[in-house]
DNA sequence: GCTTCTCTACGAAAGTCTTCGTTGACATGT
DNA sequence: ACATGTCAACGAAGACTTTCGTAGAGAAGC
């Protein structure tokens, strides 16, 4: 029903853990919280994650008395909608300003350049026309 | 007094301005806004802009009795900020798979693509060891 | 059965963001 | 000097985010 929004910092810290380890308890994502942030709670999350459900989020196992969550969208979707939105907001839309400012804000690593050069090749030869 | 803090919405909108068009006044700000928003109000962004100066976003120039407001960061500066931020929090901390996510997300025409592989060259040049 | 533990649910508190109405100071033109 | 208009300042409202205390339902152990 609601629009697709940008989630928030708490919303995406859960959404990492549900990607990185894939559907869990509300105890689970905690505990894989706590260890970066000791001091998260337990109702705190719960909270967090039942209105990401109402956000649609998060997908909602109530089958078992204890629920299993999981990520509603993919990483990728979600990382793409958050990079254009960046794009909008910080960039005035250009994309490609960007990429050029993430590339020059980190040494990157030899094998990663090379990376990126094979992804160039590959959209050079896919998008010529 | 404040660490740097991540800019909101409204603020980055009034970051663009501001380093668009340089040093301005709030009425300034204001049109500049309203061509693409024109039912923004003059006390919002008036609001917002004293608040920026007390998060040290801005600087302001009193002297006159209409004030004049400019960015303290520049542009390059807040950028990298929010990349570097946008990276932790939804790409793991990888810049690298936050660059490659986004050169996906978009259809690069051949012109950007020599571009970045010329910012490659020179990354690799000075970079290597 | 009773106690203890775990889980969901609810609601409220505190903080932040965004908006705008109102006020008083100052400036301009006549 | 007075009317009109522009400006900064303030305060408050409404929305959203994050946190957590408390309560009740169900499960497990004794």
């Amino acid at each position: 029903m609601a629009k697709t929004m940008r989630p928030t910092d708490a919303e995406l810290e859960i959404l990492q853990v549900l990607w990185d380890e894939g559907p869990s308890t509300v105890r689970a994502v905690l505990e894989s919280i706590q260890r970066r942030r000791p001091n998260a709670g337990y109702t705190t999350v719960l909270k967090l994650m039942q209105i990401m459900v109402e956000k649609e989020l998060l997908v909602r196992d109530e089958s078992a008395r204890t629920h299993i969550y999981r990520a509603k969208a993919p990483r990728q979707t979600t990382q793409k909608r958050l990079l254009s939105d960046l794009a909008v907001r910080a960039f005035g839309g250009s994309t490609n300003q960007l990429v050029l400012q993430a590339l020059q804000a980190k040494k990157i690593m030899e094998e990663e350049i090379a990376e990126i050069r094979q992804l160039l090749d590959e959209l050079e030869q896919g998008g010529a026309k």
